[in-house]
DNA sequence: CGCGAATATGTCTGATCCGGCATATACTGA
DNA sequence: TCAGTATATGCCGGATCAGACATATTCGCG
């Protein structure tokens, strides 16, 4: 598993751009990571329409603060499976997270 | 986390029939699960598709037959992490990725 | 039936991810 | 500026998930 290259994007700011140019990513691998920014994305979008502080949507998901900052960060510690259940708790059905991993975005 | 009681449902396959009805799941936890599933099944599809054994499969993912048979089977011990690298690999786009976790399919 | 290939199931060990906590930094209004 | 609140970052110990392997079980075909 080549995730260091990932670990490393991460921690550089790679929030720019798109993934795939900077760095000799699969496009199979660039995509995940969109996948996971755009989940991070809504995130903080469905949070923040709720006027939640992240504490408070922590609480929801059974979490806690730290790691719903790192859940909008994108943070390379994050699973896709903690977005997912995250984004249900601030209230994304099936179909939207559908819209969400599906489209650019951008 | 009460991931206990999922683990049991799984443990006694669940497969048929809608979550949401045998236990008090809420309707986040049911929905988790179920996007678990249409990951699971798609992958299935997409890998007789290519004509590839689990093996195969695994290979291209760089995992084992093993974890491909629990991908499929939508095992409790598998991520939605894991689904979904899967079936970048087994060729999906995020289109298509987003369509399965979009609609209920069944 | 018998046999080989495919798939399923169980279990190890190490890697990854989790929540929690402490702390740093940023933001807002008085 | 300063206090109070929100957000970001770092770390730890325990929980969960990974790949690998061994071993059933099922399936297709002669």
């Amino acid at each position: 598993m080549k995730t260091e290259k990932r670990k490393k994007l991460e921690a550089a700011g790679w929030k720019v751009g798109d993934a795939h140019e900077f760095l000799a990513l699969t496009q199979d691998e660039s995509d995940f990571v969109e996948i996971k920014l755009a989940l991070a994305r809504r995130l903080r979008t469905l949070r923040e329409k709720h006027n939640w502080t992240q504490a408070e949507l922590a609480k929801h998901v059974g979490s806690s603060q730290s790691r719903v900052a790192k859940m909008e960060a994108a943070d390379s510690t994050v699973s896709v499976d903690l977005l997912v259940r995250s984004l249900l708790a601030a209230g994304a059905n099936r179909r939207e997270l559908g819209r969400v991993v599906g489209s650019k975005s951008r």
